[in-house]
Parts: C-alpha cells; structure tokens; sequence
DNA sequence: CCGGACGTTCAGTCCGTATTGAACTCACGG
DNA sequence: CCGTGAGTTCAATACGGACTGAACGTCCGG
C-alpha cells in the first residue's frame, strides 16, 4: 500500500475513532472505499499491518452495522468484504436512529420525571419538537436522493449536490 | 436528586459515551437540561456525586463545544452552567462539520491518490454527491428551522426540494 | 480418515483516558 | 497582609477497550 492510500487509511481510522469506534474500523473502510474489488481478511490484514483477528472482528461489525457487505464467492473459502452498495442511506439511517433515541431519552423524561418548573416542561417539548423536525427533514431528504438516484442511472450528477461548498478546507 | 432523574442523567451519560465522549460530560448536560435554573460546580458536583475538579473541566469543555453556556451574576463569584440558548442549532452546525470533514477527506483521496480504477473513482464522486447533498438538505432544514421558530409553529413536511435563498452568513 | 486452509474465539497485554484528591492561583473581605 | 472561598491544574490511579497470538472449530480436497 503506497503511503498516500496510507495517509488516507489512517485519516479514517482517526475520523472512526472520533465517532467512538475502533480506529482500526475506519481504516478497514477506508481502504476498502478505494479498493477496486472486494478484499479478503488475509488481504485486509496485509494492507493494514493488523493482525487477522482484528480484521475479522471489525470487519464483521462493520457489516453488521451495514457498512460493509461480505460477499462469498463459488468455489472459494475466502470471505471478501466491500463497502455496502447503499452506504450512504444506511449511515443516514444510522444517524438518524441515533438522534431518535436522543429524542425518546427526552421525551421519557418529560414525561416520566417529576418536573416542577413549566419552563423546564417548554425546554424539554422545544428539544422534542426540534429533534424531530430535523428527523423529518433528514427523512425527506433521504427520500428525495433514493428517488433521484433510483433511477435509471443519472446520467447527468445531481445538481443540488453541486451547490454547497465543501472544498479546500486546507 | 431523586431517583428518576438519575436514570435520566445516567443515560445521557451513556449516550455520551457512544459519542466518544466522556459520560461525565453527559451526565452534567442532562442534569442541566431538566434543571430550572443555572447550577453552579458544586451544585454539580454533588448532584452528580463527582469531584469538583471532573465537573470543571468537562462543563467547561462542553461550554467551548456550546452544548453549556457559562453564566456569571454580578456579586456572585460562583459560575453557573445551564444548556445553551441555540443548543439545537449549535449541535446540528457540529454534527454538519463532522460529515463535511469526512466528504473532504474522500475529495482528497479522489484527487490526490493514485487510483487507476474508474469505478473506484466514480465510487468517491458519488459518496460525495450524496454526502454533500445531504449536507445541504441538513442546512435548509436548519435555515427553515431558525426561520420558523422566530415565528409561529414551523410544523412544515417539504415534500420537493425547495430552495430558499442561503444566506450563509451566521 | 487426514492435512491444510479458512474464519472465529478467547485470554492476555497494552494503551489511552476518564476521574480524582491535592496542590495551586487568584480575588475579595476583614 | 492574612484567610477564605472560588475555579483550575496536575500527578496518580483505575478502568475500559483495542489489539494480539495462539488455540479452536470447520470445511474441503485428497
């Protein structure tokens, strides 16, 4: 692996250990977003300077969350991974659990807790309200990109995605 | 602090944590979120039944993130933590640079690894499409957000993509 | 039946980091 | 000037979890 995909693998590794997952999981992925075909554990282990064990158990959660796919093929005893063909709707759909279960947090504990203070029962309602505005327009969004890429192949990119500027943050 | 709201507190930390954040820090913040008025670290701390000196580094932390907001009162040389005034809008900005900086670290690796693969290419380019689409639908729902609660009851599902003008000054 | 090549599991180690008690700084009041 | 009370900082500790090497189970070809 040239140290440039390195870099790359690492950087993930690091972006995944932000969001509170193994470091390793990230770099899995990331080498797998830049691999033209699916990689075995041995390849995987290879790559990355890792120990098989560490691939097999992160690369299974990984598909378990979704964000990978193993896929098997006739007449052979490898398992190969690759980046889940729907990453994009799954994370979003990740994400979006979470944010719901913040929101169900908040509201057992408006409804549960012995809350005195009316101003404390608005807050709580607003956080409500808000978290699950922002869920229904994620949810929207979300649709509208299955609808657009669905599809017979764009041929043209979306234009939307074009407008927002997320260059050059160097 | 009764029993219920330490559920509550304790499952914030937990939320926290899944975050890759220091529960602590989750705990002080649904603490403050169902408490009428701003707590002072020693509140804090023995509501929570922590040290003093983990009560002040983490609200002080979350105050840099803008979760807290630190407030002082004239003739009082205790600070006061509560939850900030634009939670939602601040965390939603937060959780928008998260995935902004992940789309720029695939741009990156597009246009600088040596990737002789046309699919792998095309594989990046669409991740951050749909990434950086999803960004901007993130953002006019937040624009919408801010619009509508100044005003009456935003309750308003999009169905197409409509544009608002960006006034992405802030 | 073997032997080898897989993936998985598990005990052990190592490292990071959350948390703490104590020391420290600083401002104010007397 | 002290002493008190506030927040901060720091060294030490404890804890969790990532990672590993080795053992294990399993399937296949011979």
């Amino acid at each position: 692996m040239d140290t440039a995909t390195s870099r790359f693998t690492d950087r993930m590794g690091l972006l995944f250990e932000a969001e509170g997952q193994p470091p390793i999981a990230g770099r899995i992925f990331g080498y797998l977003m830049v691999s033209e075909e699916a990689r075995s554990l041995d390849q995987l282990a290879e790559a990355l300077r890792v120990s098989k064990a560490s691939v097999s158990t992160n690369a299974r959660r990984l598909a378990d969350v979704g964000i990978l796919e193993r896929v098997c093929r006739p007449a052979d005893r490898h398992d190969y991974y690759r980046v889940a063909p729907e990453l994009f709707t799954r994370t979003m759909a990740e994400r979006l659990r979470r944010w719901q279960r913040f929101t169900e947090a908040v509201g057992e504990a408006r409804r549960t807790l012995p809350i005195r203070s009316e101003r404390v029962r608005a807050r709580l309602r607003g956080y409500e309200t808000a978290y699950a505005f922002m869920a229904d327009a994620i949810g929207d969004a979300l649709e509208r990109w299955q609808a657009g890429s669905a599809g017979p192949r764009p041929r043209r990119r979306a234009a939307e995605g074009q407008r927002l500027a997320h260059g050059d943050g160097r």
